[in-house]
RNA sequence: GUCCCAGUAGCUCAGCUGGAUAGAGCAACAGCCUUCUAAGCUGUGGGUCGCAGGUUCGAAUCCUGCCUGGGACGCCA
């Protein structure tokens, strides 16, 4: 299946066995051959250090090292072409590029399927993402978060990674309170009586929108009635309302989860109390100034975290070990959370809970999202969702397109910054680099349409030591890249990989483009050639686009 | 003050488990449509990789210090 690291893989075992032979190393000295793909085709298509590496452990001279290995090395085998010594005393290896043409059936046999890996090993990962307080709609920050979760699990899939994605339901806390206060006051309002926002209130249009809603439906039924009832109404009316919101907006974006996790059934499962058991029993626990602490500090935390606070309510770390214990009772091997900067403060006094309850941190990862900043004609724009101010995910989806939108935000690595233009997503212009993929699609597309109006279908037969120009090469090498590039995406997390994968594939297919032509009369066996290359490259595209949440469309 | 992230071409960013001449898009300039979609291609110019030390055969990449920008430092969530 992947070519491409069965090739490699053959070739480290033919260095190592070199440098042995050579009695430049022994076994225990062998440091780990690494084969890297030079940038400059004249170095070859894999590249060893080794030489270099060895140099102190042999005490010689790296290009006569280089030499001897060069010397030692079986060339019959791993599909090696040429070899030769360059620079510092690099060994450059220019493999026979046969191989390249089983490549295009095993993709063409493989469809949806290529770029699959087992590199994962069937290994349980959870995904939390997004999590957003159902107080308000989902903005830009979110959205970000949404992709870079949404992509990061398709990779993981694709890697051979056992993914769950979840939310987790803020539906107990303070922030509920809240809410059920802010729909009373636009409740009120709505009815035309005073009514203040409480301190804490969320000033979103859409709590206008359910105090209008409210109104209408049940006059001022609510405002003659007990106020504890009232705003339990208004609580389970508004957490409705927003998680609802929430959802749809999500799965319009593509968004899907296999989880809603409720922190209320924390409660309900004694799951909060019997997390504070478990630190008890740790002895992670103290009493002072009336409030139940957290001894964090035990586990590299800057300060001891409160855990009752002296009015006897929890604050929010207090459900949320509980969660995190529970996500871990549940068995996964991994558990990632995706998180906002605001929060990464949060990180060590999580990291330290997961300790004190017993567990390994490095099963515990946390993935920050940095800040996204709004941009609208060389403005800054605020994205605070209390302002009401906040361009909403559903507004960008409506105006700028989810492909767009998706694209753009796996294109930078999580940890950067990322500067959003409002004007420069809405115009529909070539700026946007997922046009240009998109487009690459397109066009293979058309050809292949074309090739069986033109009665080219039957390429079956098609011989693919035919296909030897440069870009075709160039073609067939980076589709064989595909499998490691998502195993790679998958391992280190840097989904944005696969986006930069995508451009470059498509980069390429232009570039072959406008140098040959595919649908030759006068050429029909490299033509059959050439149609099977384009229906792999289609597949590898199309497969691409896919993991990113993108479409892949047959015309632009 | 402490901690986290960033600082790479005019702009937005890749590259960072150390490797050869630091890349892409946009912007600028010069070309390419009687031929499969010009939302494309080809070429040119553009860099003290924030600064200073260190580690080593070799540093944008690792270590230390500093500078700049953003964020976090609640018995808020």
């Amino acid at each position: 299946m992947n070519i491409l690291a069965q090739t490699e893989e053959a070739l480290k075992q033919e260095i190592a066995a070199a440098v042995m032979k050579s009695n430049l190393a022994n076994e225990e000295e062998l440091p780990d051959i690494i084969l890297e793909k030079p940038k400059d085709k004249a170095h070859g298509d894999f590249a060893s250090n080794i030489a270099m590496q060895l140099a102190r452990i042999a005490k010689k001279a790296p290009r006569k090292i280089a030499e001897e290995i060069v010397n030692a090395l079986d060339q019959s085998k791993a599909s090696i072409e040429k070899v030769e010594i360059a620079g510092p005393g690099f060994i450059n290896f220019f493999t026979k590029n046969d191989f390249l043409g089983q490549l295009i059936p095993t993709i063409i046999d493989a469809g949806e399927a290529y770029g699959k890996t087992n590199a994962g090993q069937g290994e349980k990962i959870q995904v939390e993402f997004v999590s957003v307080n159902p107080t308000g709609d989902l903005h830009l920050g979110h959205a970000r978060g949404a992709a870079f979760g949404d992509v990061l699990c398709n990779v993981l899939d694709r890697a051979g990674y056992n993914v769950e994605r979840e939310y987790y339901i803020n539906d107990a806390g303070n922030q509920i309170d809240n809410l059920a206060l802010s729909v009373e006051a636009r409740y009120l309002q709505a009815l035309d009586k005073e009514a203040e926002m409480p301190e804490d209130g969320y000033h979103g249009p859409d709590i206008i929108e359910i105090g209008k809603t409210l109104a209408e439906e049940y006059g001022d039924k609510w405002a003659n009635a007990d106020e504890k009832e009232r705003l339990l109404f208004f609580k389970e009316y508004g957490l409705e309302y927003e998680l609802g919101k929430i959802k749809t907006d999500l799965a319009d974006f593509g968004v899907d989860f296999d989880n809603w996790f409720s922190e209320r059934s924390l409660y309900a499962d004694d799951k909060v109390s019997n997390a504070l058991k478990s630190l008890e029993k740790g002895g992670y626990i103290y009493e002072k100034d009336g409030a139940t602490w957290f001894r964090s500090t035990d586990f590299g935390d800057d300060k001891d975290r409160v855990l009752i606070k002296q009015d006897g309510s929890y604050t929010y770390l207090t459900p949320d070990i509980a969660y995190h214990q529970n996500k871990l009772e549940r068995g996964f091997d991994k558990i990632i959370n995706v998180w906002g900067a605001d929060h990464h403060g949060y990180i060590p006094r999580m990291h330290a809970a997961i300790q004190a309850l017993g567990y390994s941190k490095d099963k515990f990862d946390v993935k920050i999202i940095q800040m996204v900043n709004l941009f609208e004609n060389g403005e800054k724009l605020r994205m605070s969702k209390r302002t009401g101010k906040a361009v909403a995910l559903r507004e960008l989806m409506d105006e700028v397109g989810i492909d767009a939108v998706r694209y753009f935000f796996v294109t930078r690595s999580n940890d950067s910054q990322l500067d959003f233009d409002l004007n420069l997503a809405r115009s529909q212009s070539n700026d946007n680099p997922v046009y240009y993929v998109q487009y690459a699609h397109a066009r293979i597309c058309t050809m292949l349409k074309q090739a069986e109006e033109k009665g080219f279908s039957k390429e079956e037969n098609y011989d693919a030591s035919l296909l030897t120009a440069e870009k075709e090469v160039d073609l067939l090498k980076k589709m064989g890249e595909f499998p490691q590039t998502i195993a790679d995406a998958a391992e280190k997390h840097t989904p944005h990989k696969v986006t930069q994968y995508v451009f470059d594939l498509a980069s390429l297919l232009h570039s072959f483009y406008n140098a040959e032509k595919v649908l030759d009369q006068e050429n029909p066996d490299l033509t059959k050639a050439r149609i099977a290359l384009m229906k792999a490259v289609r597949i590898t595209i199309a497969n691409g686009l896919l993991l990113i949440g993108v479409t892949a469309p047959e015309k632009m």
